[in-house]
RNA sequence: GCGGGGAUGGCAGAGCGGUCAAAUGCGAUGGACUCAAAAUCCAUUCUCUUAGUGGGUACGGGGGUUCAAAUCCCUCUCCCCGCACCA
């Protein structure tokens, strides 16, 4: 049916025609075609605004852009899908829109994957040639700006295609490549620093000493989750060393133990080496030397030598004691420096090595130990515990009645408790007392364990030292180190008052779902420093040092202020401003854009800088002005813990409160018939697969049907067949049945029911877009209004009343327009409208009148009940029904017991309470008996209760309704009527009419 | 380990104190329409019982609050997600 597409007008000509012709589909790609080129036609989705535009409301939107590493997937559209509904039903509901889009073409990703290219690794090709692009064209993406030409091209051209509310002059890239962006951001980071938000600092990174890069977590070939871990060195001076001091290196992640240390242990086999590290000599394993020196330590060794040499020796201490040096073989070369410093009152492992030493003489003397003095070594309690007392790994040994270091189990057991109580409730006690520079006694070891680090340290006793929590290797299979970056820049997110004011920027903000809240919040609190440049990769340089680019989370977290004038600046000539202009743009430029307040001063100095027009730099301000801040921003949950934190970091910084972000949405990731969407399992689908296949609306609408709120949603392939025939039954009746001067004009009790039924479904969409439910729009918009039109066409026999009818049509097509614009244009257009579905009114939903409601419930009662009763009658074909309305003296009853369930709940008030109205009396046997069930289950109460007379017609209306069903007589009487003989007569109450079947 | 979110019928997924044996979609079964299929329509889809619209058991397990709990509280078990220098 392409010419439906074309020919729009004349389709109500031919009824009988089209009806023949109702079994085929619509054809959705030339509608969309059509429309989408009328769109462009009228510039529908131009954003444009006058002087008497600024008066009236806006509403703005954002997205996190993609990134430019590929086409969009279906992934994509779910998230995106959100701000394009978002943004037509505010373009309904009298909004100016602005929804933008751009592109993210900074950051590494594409220069690997351009690299990946030029080496012809098959993978990525493969990739590339499943989105489309032909042999030949290959050897272009070896150039990652290729990548930042074709992309973002091809990204538009989708999107249009999907039907989006893009005004694409706004669209911009985000990348060095790009000029008044790269200017934007430049002016962002000077703002930042001048603020004291961004600082030079040291870094621990994972490292590829080949490819000379940090390997993040996604780019490993194993290891992945394993980070460098803090350890504290412990320097212990050899004794008679004093002269050219030699130390014995520890490593431990405890420090604040180190009053407790009793000796060291050092393993006898293995070989050590003597170092020149810095200024001081320093005897550790080579391995960790190593370590030392790529973590920014000068070293050289001197000799090696082996463990059993030191075997004896003392070491001074932070407090001055001699301990002795000892052996121990469970050491781990591999682990922190291989010696390590024995704390037994704290350390499970240390107290029952020392206790084995001490009962093995055969060892003490192999090592021409001192046995009395070993003997003689005891735990020094250094902290309390409430549960554990002062030794608590003595404590913890007898509990668990460990023997010997060979029980691994248990002492790994009692590491982890010793762990938990050293966070939790364990304290320093007398033995800190003025030692470090706060007084510790008492305090909690969590909140002391810092300061007495940096006290060892600027004391020079410590130093900081990484370790990976595990082995990391590259995906070039080198096994990775830890290198500790200088001269690093930090966004300082752990600033305490940025953090709160931006926890008062969090209480402010609308979120949906509310329940990521409290994720919000420990996230903001987690931050700490972000290392916000890199040494490669494409972006912005940093303004005052050229050998750094900006790493690309924190070149986009204010962007959507950039966005606001983007046409502007992405496309001077329109706008007569001179191309060479925007390379005179600077700071002040922005600063006067940004800014509350529009100065003339400052606009005509801007002007005479630029030779822009001053008025046009008045304009750009007036409009930032006009649409910040953005009302709404959404992404996948996943990145929560970042962009969208550091995106409410960043205004807080730059931007007074009013400008602050409104409302973030946040989205679960999308599965394909409950699958990960995946590469390898063959359902990784791209926009333009899926658009060319199904069209745009089927796929807008089963991506809006996946889910909501932030659990995973789920794309139903087969919701994509159940879609087109819905819509296409939509099409079907409502060039049937719209405006039709056959239709009847008078109102019955059913037209009412199915006027409430359209304003709930009205009220229900309505709601649920207000609250970002998308999917329950679906439901209230497609299935429920479907679902009611089905019993009215039942109920009615087809006897339609033209005005609710047509209220219905044009209600339902405003109510998906969101969803299916195209097929909705189209629609709309079929029916004689010469204006745009999409530039119309949001539909309002009138008044419910639950007296119609309770009538048809009466109804679809009866029918329940007809039919149950058919069955246990064991009747095939009845001949007659009757339908006895419950006797007039019920409905007054039931009103006051109903009333009086709401006080109370006590049978023994309420039978007193009904029948001390005179007019009950004479039933006051059935009364009392009715009661109970009715505060048992007050379900059995109906929810309006009308009157016997109101029923009465209600069912006699509907009298040949059901008539019809049942293809019989149906005859409906009053239960105190004369007529009334029937047993069953009685039995009737409101809502439910007594039944008699022959 | 830390933090967050969950557990509902054959499946997906609403409900978040009483109208809940639980919306809606999918599936299944029977029927209507059809030469036939698809689509559509009607009925059934925990269990027992019935000329009467009733009972029983159920919303991960256990305990509690309440006249009343899928819904509130406690507890246990299990599942998912995040823990970064990266998009």
């Amino acid at each position: 049916m392409v010419q439906e597409a074309n020919t729009t007008n004349s389709a109500n000509n031919q009824d009988t025609n089209q009806n023949q012709e109702s079994k085929t589909f619509l054809d959705f790609k030339a509608i969309q075609n059509k429309w989408q080129a009328t769109w462009k036609e009228n510039k529908t989705f131009q954003v444009e605004l006058t002087k008497e535009d600024l008066s009236k409301p806006k509403y703005y939107l954002t997205t996190p852009y993609p990134y430019m590493s590929g086409l969009l997937h279906l992934g994509h559209l779910f998230t995106y899908m959100a701000p394009e509904m978002v943004s037509r039903y505010k373009r309904m509901t009298g909004h100016n829109v602005l929804f933008k889009y751009a592109f993210h073409c900074t950051g590494t990703p594409i220069v690997a994957a351009a690299g990946r290219v030029k080496e012809g690794e098959p993978t990525q090709i493969a990739t590339l040639k499943k989105m489309g692009i032909k042999e030949d064209q290959i050897p272009k993406f070896a150039d990652p700006y290729y990548w930042c030409e074709y992309f973002p091209e091809q990204t538009l051209k989708d999107l249009t295609e999907i039907g989006f509310t893009l005004d694409p002059r706004y669209s911009f890239k985000t990348t060095h490549l790009n000029p008044p962006y790269d200017k934007f951001i430049t002016w962002q980071m000077n703002k930042l620093k001048e603020l004291g938000y961004i600082k030079k600092g040291k870094h621990p990174v994972m490292w590829c000493p080949k490819d000379n890069v940090p390997v993040g977590d996604h780019d490993r070939s194993e290891g992945e989750g394993e980070t460098p871990q803090e350890f504290v060195l412990f320097k212990h001076k050899l004794e008679n060393t004093s002269e050219n001091p030699v130390f014995v290196i520890t490593a431990t992640l405890r420090p604040d133990t180190v009053l407790g240390i009793t000796n060291l242990y050092i393993h006898p086999e293995l070989e050590y080496v003597k170092a020149q590290v810095n200024d001081g000599i320093w005897i550790l394993s080579e391995h960790s030397l190593k370590a030392l020196e790529t973590q920014g330590h000068e070293v050289k060794i001197l000799e090696t030598i082996k463990g059993i040499d030191l075997i004896g020796k003392k070491v001074q201490e932070f407090d001055q004691s001699l301990v002795p040096i000892l052996p121990a073989t469970f050491i781990d070369p591999n682990f922190g420096t291989g010696i390590v410093h024995s704390v037994p009152s704290d350390s499970a492992d240390d107290l029952i090595a020392l206790q084995d030493l001490q009962k093995n003489q055969k060892t003490i003397q192999k090592y021409n130990l001192n046995e009395e003095e070993i003997k003689a070594i005891k735990p020094i309690a250094v902290l309390d515990t409430p549960e554990l007392g002062s030794i608590a790994a003595q404590t913890l040994l007898d509990k668990y009645k460990v023997q010997s270091q060979k029980e691994a189990e248990k002492l790994k057991k009692i590491k982890n408790e010793l762990y938990k109580i050293s966070h939790h409730t364990a304290t320093f006690n007398e033995k800190y007392k003025d030692v470090f520079s706060e007084d510790l006694v008492g305090k909690k070891v969590d909140y002391g364990k810092d300061i007495i680090k940096q006290d060892l340290i600027a004391k020079g006793f410590a130093t900081q030292f990484y370790q990976a929590t595990g082995k990391v290797v590259c995906r070039c299979l080198t096994e990775c180190i830890i290198k500790v970056v200088s001269d690093q820049w930090f966004m300082e997110y752990n600033d305490k008052d940025w953090k709160k004011i931006t926890h008062e920027c969090l209480d402010n903000i609308q979120l949906y779902p509310e329940k990521v809240r409290k994720q919000f919040d420990y996230v903001l609190d987690w931050l700490h420093h972000w290392a916000c440049t890199r040494e490669f990769g494409l972006g912005t340089k940093l303004p005052w040092d050229h050998t750094w680019v900006v790493e690309s989370l924190s070149d986009s977290t204010i962007q959507m202020a950039y966005a606001t004038i983007s046409k502007y600046l992405q496309h001077p000539e329109m706008f007569g401003i001179n191309e060479s202009s925007i390379d005179l743009l600077d700071d002040k430029f922005f600063n006067y854009i940004f800014s509350e307040e529009k100065s003339q001063t400052t606009a005509q100095e801007i002007s005479n800088k630029t030779s822009i027009p001053e008025k046009l730099i008045q304009k750009m301000h007036d409009e930032f002005n006009y649409w910040y801040p953005f009302d709404f921003r959404n992404s996948a949950k996943d990145l929560l813990q970042n962009h969208m934190a550091f995106c409410l970091f960043n205004h807080t910084a730059l931007f007074p409160k009013k400008h602050w972000p409104q409302s973030y949405v946040l989205n679960g990731r999308i599965m394909i018939n409950n699958e990960k969407m995946s590469k390898s399992k063959g359902n990784f689908f791209t926009i333009r697969e899926l658009n060319q296949k199904h069209g745009a609306d089927i796929i807008r609408i089963t991506a809006a049907n996946a889910g909501e709120g932030v659990d995973d949603a789920n794309f139903d392939m087969t919701f994509l067949e159940t879609a087109k025939h819905k819509l296409n039954e939509i099409y079907e009746f409502a060039k049937l049945n719209y405006n039709k001067d056959s239709h009847r004009s008078d109102k019955r009790g059913i037209d009412a029911w199915f006027d409430n039924a359209i304003n709930t479904c009205i009220q229900n969409a309505t709601t649920n877009m207000d609250n970002m439910l998308f999917k329950s729009v679906v439901q209230a918009s497609l299935m429920d209004m479907q679902r009611h039109l089905k019993w009215y066409l039942r109920r009615t026999g087809g006897s339609f009343n033209k005005e609710i009818i047509n209220k219905y049509v044009t209600s339902q097509l405003k109510l998906l327009t969101p969803f299916t614009p195209h097929f909705c244009e189209e629609v709309w257009a079929t029916l004689g409208n010469e204006t745009l579905i999409s530039n119309e009114s949001w539909p309002n939903a009138g008044s419910i009148d639950s007296s119609a409601d309770a009538s048809e419930e009466l109804i679809k009662t009866a029918l329940e009940g007809m039919r149950k009763v058919l069955k246990l009658a064991k009747i095939e074909e009845p001949k007659k029904y009757q339908l006895f309305v419950a006797n007039s003296w019920k409905y007054e009853a039931i009103k006051t017991i109903k009333a009086k369930l709401s006080e109370t709940r006590n049978v023994g008030e309420i039978i007193p309470h009904v029948l001390s109205n005179k007019d009950f009396k004479p039933y006051a046997k059935e009364i009392s008996k009715m009661i109970p069930g009715f505060v048992k289950n007050p379900a059995k109460i109906p929810e309006t209760i009308t009157s016997q007379d109101q029923e009465f017609d209600a069912l006699n209306a509907a009298a040949k309704f059901l008539q019809s069903e049942f293809a019989c007589e149906v005859e409906v009487i009053k239960a105190d009527s004369s007529q009334s003989q029937h047993a069953k007569a009685g039995a009737a109450s409101p809502g439910r009419p007594g039944i008699v079947v022959e």
